[in-house]
DNA sequence: GTTGAGCGTT
């Protein structure tokens, strides 16, 4: 299951949001959304995890401050295909 | 050296 997690910290990366998300259960894939081009964290990512433990981090884990910001945390959109020009 | 809603690179 696929988490959406925003409102995060500046200075939290890839192995911290996993670190949290350990917590609450096993963790798939745990991932910081940086910017692309300058390499700076977006202030958001996503995280993978089963079911229980989805539901368990989105239920405890939400609110729950990491680095001094409470976390947001909803189910994220599938993202298969993304809109490109023609 | 900055910023703050929002859904990612394949």
């Amino acid at each position: 299951m696929n988490l959406y997690v925003g409102n995060l910290s500046w200075g939290v990366d890839d192995d911290s949001l996993r670190n949290f998300f350990a917590n609450y259960g096993d963790v798939t894939d745990a991932r910081v959304i940086t910017d692309r081009e300058t390499g700076r964290s977006r202030g958001f990512g996503f995280v993978e995890m089963p079911e229980e433990a989805a539901r368990k981090a989105i239920a405890e884990g939400d609110g729950v401050e990491l680095d001094g910001r409470p976390l947001r945390i909803n189910e994220a959109k599938p993202r298969e295909e993304r809109p490109r020009r023609y």
